[in-house]
DNA sequence: AAAATATATGTAATAAAATTACATAATAAA
DNA sequence: TTTATTATGTAATTTTATTACATATATTTT
């Protein structure tokens, strides 16, 4: 955990001087970076070897090394939730945009990813009779990446990207049936209504969406993805991207919990790409 | 740019014992924000002051300052290349390392890419009469990602995800047609077959791939990707994700180069959208 | 090529910052 | 209430950073 979400964590208890110190740290970072010690006790209303405790309460040998550990922290931290891109931005600064974008969505869902929930995604992935990926629109591609993955490690699995195929196939679904539905929103109406009938026939219902969306609401499992407010025209749908990280997270732990015997399996696969490809050698 | 980069460029004149201490700082950066000035003084066998001296040229305030600076450049840094999976990584480590390979594919990706050919493959896309995506397995997803946000900005646009379809099409393009071949591997034979048969219609050939690759050297315009070499098996395709990152560089530069008479239909599509929705406020 | 000027580097003094030792106050336990 | 424990601050000390100045090195001009 990077220092500066330590500093947060309130099960870390502190000495009253140390909340000054705290407070005054997280209320403004980027200028603590660059202040001495005397002047970070000023601002806290301590003394400066009550800064220093506090420093050393973090495991950092000195102000000093705290300074640059916190700066640290703070580089990593999320940047500009989202910059939107702008009619007159040079190429350049176009390609700057998207990219951190992207990176702070990723951030962003990592953040507030809950390990419980993934877990029994997880475990419900991997007992499956078998898995559908749901997905409209945007989610298309993403469900069928979703089936490409899954299917790489040999399980039953199929992605449908239309409305009457998604409720056909709901509507015959067992509990040992897994039903994974993608969305960017969490407001598509026909998706809703197709969750709601699958989990009426008793399967599990995971959904990657927006949280406390109504889609959530129908699900047993939600796997949250922040979707910040639809802002700028030009802005790229970067939650897609956060949708398709978590599916690799599904992906890999299923494959992990099913163990050593299926690495066997997916070495097979490689083998059977080989005549389809020129190998790196003879070119 | 970030100061270890600005340390970097040559274009930067230093003195004699200036570049010593650059030598030193970068061999080892992470050492040197932990030391003293007198520390760093002797490992770049030079006097302190010349140190201090170093620190202003890069316009920080004094040592302390050029130290936090350095670490925060540091933290944005490129983090491990890849961390593959392990087979006894807790859930907890293995999501870490799936979103922090995630985030590496993504700095390589940005830090590689070529502006000009960026430049020509979006004029090109402006320009299309028809655009049309190929990819092949894990391509496939891409390709059709690729359709729908095209079509969102009214481009006549269609994804082909089987050899069949790529090829038929192929044979039956004009100059004034954009093929955009998406391949991690850029080994894939039916694909490059493909992209030669575009080509000698005289289509542009768009490639989203590793460079240096069979196909890219069939392309006009190359979209390089780094492809990390399949390392593990539970090693996700990251890549996949920095082709859909550059994707979204390219419909946001196309839609950006079609300027605001668009925005207005973009505003149209997200109005028909509505009726198949639940709204933020009636929830 | 020598002198003059500018630039770079180092030595030593000085200032600033960080840390420690110790004393005192606050708090919790007996 | 007393005693032990913990937290905090004052003042001394050490470490670290910086500056002023002198010397050396390189560059330009005559």
């Amino acid at each position: 955990m990077t220092l500066l979400n330590q500093i947060r964590e309130p099960s870390f208890k502190l000495s009253k001087s140390a909340k000054k110190v705290a407070e005054v740290i997280l209320q403004n970072p980027d200028e603590v970076i660059h202040s001495s010690v005397a002047k970070l006790a000023v601002l806290s209303k301590v003394s400066e070897p009550s800064v220093i405790r506090f420093c050393h309460k973090f495991g950092c040998t000195g102000f000093p090394d705290f300074k640059v550990q916190l700066a640290q922290s703070l580089a990593t931290a999320m940047p500009q939730i989202t910059r939107d891109v702008d009619e007159n931005d040079s190429l350049e600064t176009m390609i700057e945009k998207i990219f951190d974008s992207t990176h702070a969505t990723l951030q962003l869902t990592q953040a507030a990813s809950d390990l419980p929930s993934i877990e029994k995604a997880t475990d419900a992935l991997a007992q499956a009779n078998s898995i559908l990926f749901f997905g409209l629109g945007a989610s298309g591609p993403v469900a069928l990446d979703a089936q490409h993955k899954f299917f790489r490690i040999n399980t039953p699995v199929i992605a449908h990207l239309d409305i009457l195929n998604q409720r056909m196939t709901s509507a015959n679904l067992t509990s040992r049936d897994v039903v994974v539905c993608i969305s960017y929103t969490g407001r598509t109406i026909a998706l809703i209504e197709t969750a709601r009938i699958a989990k009426k026939c008793g399967a599990e219902v995971i959904g990657i969406t927006s949280p406390n969306s109504p889609l959530a609401k129908e699900c047993s499992i939600v796997l949250e993805v922040e979707t910040p407010e639809d802002t700028d025209m030009y802005t790229p749908m970067t939650s897609r991207i956060a949708h398709l990280v978590l599916i690799d997270v599904l992906v890999t732990a299923v494959a992990l919990k099913r163990g050593p015997q299926f690495s066997e399996h997916l070495l097979r696969i490689k083998e059977s790409f080989a005549e389809t490809r020129i190998n790196k050698a003879e070119f």
